[in-house]
DNA sequence: CCAATGTACGCAATAAACTTGCGCAATTGG
DNA sequence: CCAATTGCGCAAGTTTATTGCGTACATTGG
């Protein structure tokens, strides 16, 4: 009742590169009925393994867009500082990712912009109006060489797929 | 023919968020029936404006999983060499995201691995054995404080919609 | 100015996919 | 050994996606 089985993971292992993959056709591929995917599909919902379901948009159509990476450097270490920061990263949307890091940065960010105006107002509003900001460094993406949020599988299933 | 009108983004703007948004429930909030906006679907995913439909895994749940921000430098910048290890990350499965940028390093890599071994390993491989490389920085990722690949919409757009 | 063309729409019908009820088999625990 | 639980497949029911068709509107060319 708790855990995921590796039926479960096979499922995943579809959705995450394709969910539009009808039930039918994951059934068919791993050896169950289409109801039995659903439900497993459902419960993994319910469980939050399945966290959202997206449609992935081809920057370069989209527009000219900016993709920066920031590395943000704080001066203290104080948790309520952080997490402070965290939540206002988090609820900014040009913030597309944002990573907590050991090293010498503190914060990975990836923003995505229209313009290099809208970057310069937005260094100001996350970092030069933030008091536990000591320094950011900016790197301009030329090119976006690979893109995605794929996770891999436990080892086990990769093996077991493998072996078929 | 060519372009995209304010329609369209809308409808990229739900589908981004949840792909599975039935085109009826589309076609009311924009003003639509559904057979409409099925059919700028099918366009826009013909026209690779949306490049693919994934669902959203949750890290913690999928098990063990470590996140790493590389840093990588290159010793020059060669035209030939730079496309050689392009692709090299591109076909990487560990290497979930990968940008080319300007300053210090030249790439950014966010890197899931099951264990530090598996990491250890994978940087012999497209590190240590790739000539062309001369340093990189790992940065290891406590707490992935935001996540996504969400695109920000056409500023006319959002006006549009925030005048409603 | 008026036809001809193309494009996108809505409605209605069809097709496909998802969802649910039900009975059965396998496993687990008393 | 039996009751309870879990997950399955099948078949029916429901929703959603897709397609055919006629219409409206804008653009173009005579």
């Amino acid at each position: 009742m708790e855990a995921f089985d590796t039926l479960d993971y096979r499922i995943l292992e579809v959705l995450q590169k394709n969910n539009l993959t009808s039930q039918r056709d994951i059934g068919n591929a791993i050896g169950l009925s289409a109801p039995a995917v659903q439900r497993r599909i459902v419960r993994m919902r319910e469980l939050g393994m399945i966290s959202a379901d997206m449609a992935l948009l081809n920057p370069e159509l989209l527009g000219p867009l900016i993709t920066i990476i920031v590395q943000v450097e704080m001066e203290t270490d104080k948790v309520e500082l952080v997490n402070k920061t965290k939540l206002k990263f988090r609820q900014t949307p040009q913030v597309q990712q944002c990573y907590y890091v050991t090293g010498e940065a503190d914060f990975m960010l990836v923003v995505v912009v229209h313009t290099m105006k809208e970057y310069e107002t937005l260094t100001h509003q996350l970092f030069f109006n933030n008091p536990g900001i000591q320094r950011f460094k900016s790197s301009i993406c030329m090119d976006i060489v690979k893109s995605g949020l794929t996770l891999p599988m436990p080892d086990a299933v990769v093996k077991a797929v493998n072996n078929k």
